[in-house]
DNA sequence: TGTTAGCACTCACAAGTCCGGAGTGCCAGT
DNA sequence: ACTGGCACTCCGGACTTGTGAGTGCTAACA
């Protein structure tokens, strides 16, 4: 009894000083050695103490030094320790929570929402915010538009629920016939307005059996146009904040923040940084190595699924050096996160 | 007459110097002394020729040493007169030339147009690049839509003939007539429709007379909608690309690259860097100070307008250090803003 | 058994020193 | 007007040295 306490004992400290080692560091960019530990927490034994611990430590993987007789850093597997067990989420502040509901409410349509959400992160957190539109795939149909630009050129106009418009070109090879458009659009809007967009290959299939022979063609293309559309997860947009933040890292990153920033610039990347995030819980993080980016192992990701009641979902989140204030950015990401999903909901 | 004529000599000479340090400046990024000069480049005179050259040059303003006893390098003053009279374009290799029309050929909408562009441009400057989408206030508008999602919320689609769709959500206090809103679409597509946007707050003028009381309120919101659309310049977006190529410039910026980074996220720099280009020369080039914007002092910018036939216009451009291939980066900016202008013709 | 104090050792880093070389300006000679 | 020569400047890299923070280990202590 006595001895497993004391065991717990022993392992609450050796956490305490993981804990202690990553503010440190994370605070001043410095390795950071017994002595200068005891000082700054009160920790209440002495630097030798300190010391086995912290060896005990670096066995275990989660702490290394540099090079000898240097202090220790903290290593991914270090800052997973702590984000999983140590650190709290630091509530925001009411004058930031205030912020940025007002930030937000000021905003009119979907686009507008995106830009200043992304502003809004990068500023809070003092990093590169990512956010994603809401995902096309999961959202319905308010309303399909056709409109005929001349005789062989239309424009295809869709409003989803999410408050998204997606415009398409259609180029035609015959003359278009504008009461055979007309009826075409009234038909199609009747036949999927209101419908979720998983459904609408489905009911597409079986639409144009309705129009005679010689509407064919147009029904055809219409119909692939709109297939093209929903199928398009690819469009999945990310906007992106904040890169200036990256600058002031520059000695963070092992080389250079080329790369960083060369991968920010991939929409596919910045699609792969958010959209592998966990679906239950509040926040992921992803430190380090563990993020699937080449050129991204000194950088950590923190992301929260915003939801947009059942319509549609999409991510968003911050990414920045591994050695990030990872409780406050949780808390940022995780508030932005809740304000945004409301508002779209709202509107 | 001798004399005259060994003056221009002279000039000639000096003028060959400041190009050769201006070229070797941008190869090395070292800064450039006299026997490097003539070695590399066979001017027919000694070092010490140079060196008195050099001494006018600088008295003039054309280039400065960092420090004493250590080479030339050029100054803003020196590079606008390299652009100016020096440096002939030099005109892009005919697979480059083929790159950019495919590159740009296969691209569908409008957005897509903009995106393949900067990436194109920042590809084969290795610069950042910006690209203006086509200003709204020199289109006109081709096609007006007014959709109700509910009884009191609408959205007005609004599409110009340079393909472009621009979006506003309607907030309606009370509950809106289905008839009487499609009244006014009708009327609202024969008034405007063909017609340039700045001929609009004209038409909207006598526009609401034609309808009963009872519908007033909704016509004005409409019509205020409409009129803020078209107003608003501010929306002229600009999309950025190629920012990695900062980081390949780490020494050349004084402090570090993140002003230019911030002042580059900001739209309304990017509309600025763009947006004041002279209006008939092909080219223009804006180097180090003469540059509006903050912090931006240690870069040049080189930008074109691009037409679409009468339409619309915008800018395209790059941006990087003042220590650019003006040569290169001026053709290259020149045949992408052709291109590009091509295509939007045509599609 | 866990904690502490002391000690010898390591090693990055800053400061100091030195030296070569590239570059300059000036002057006298052609 | 151009050139060769010369004295001078001064940056930058290489090398040296000293210091201090940090470590691991061992022996003593509760």
């Amino acid at each position: 009894m006595a001895a497993a306490k004391e065991v717990g004992m022993l392992e609450d400290r050796r956490l305490a000083v993981l804990r202690a080692i990553v503010e440190d560091y994370v605070a001043t960019h410095e390795p950071v050695g017994s002595k200068a530990l005891v000082e700054r927490h009160h920790l209440g034994v002495s630097p030798a103490t300190i010391r086995n611990d912290m060896a005990a430590l670096e066995d275990e993987g989660y702490i290394a030094q540099p090079h000898t007789s240097a202090g220790r850093v903290p290593t991914d597997l270090g800052y997973r320790l702590f984000v999983d067990r140590l650190s709290g989420v630091k509530p925001l502040s009411s004058p930031e929570r205030r912020a940025i509901s007002e930030f937000l409410d000021s905003s009119v349509d979907l686009d507008d929402v995106m830009v200043r959400t992304v502003r809004l992160l990068a500023q809070i957190t003092r990093q590169v915010a990512l956010v994603q539109y809401p995902s096309l795939s999961r959202s319905s149909v308010r309303h399909i538009e056709l409109i005929a630009l001349s005789t062989t050129r239309l424009i295809m106009v869709l409003i989803t629920d999410s408050g998204r418009v997606e415009q398409r070109n259609i180029e035609c090879t015959s003359p278009v016939n504008e009461v055979a458009l007309g009826d075409i659009r009234a038909r199609l809007l009747v036949a999927v307005s209101g419908k979720p967009f998983s459904s609408i290959p489905e009911i597409l299939g079986a639409f144009s059996g309705q129009f005679p022979e010689e509407m064919q063609q147009l029904v055809t293309i219409i119909q692939t146009t709109l297939l093209d559309v929903v199928a398009e997860r690819i469009d999945d947009r990310v906007v992106l904040g904040g890169t200036a933040h990256l600058a002031r890292y520059g000695e963070a990153f092992p080389l250079s923040i080329q790369p960083v920033l060369e991968a920010l610039e991939e929409q596919v990347v910045l699609l792969r940084l958010l959209g592998e995030s966990s679906t239950n819980a509040a926040v992921t993080v992803r430190i380090g190595h563990e993020n699937p980016v080449e050129g991204m192992e000194a950088t950590s990701v923190v992301t929260a699924r915003y939801g947009i009641a059942q319509s549609a979902t999409a991510s968003l989140g911050v990414v920045g050096p591994t050695r990030m204030d990872y409780a406050g950015n949780i808390a940022a990401v995780q508030a932005v996160a809740q304000y945004v999903g409301r508002i779209l909901d709202d509107q």
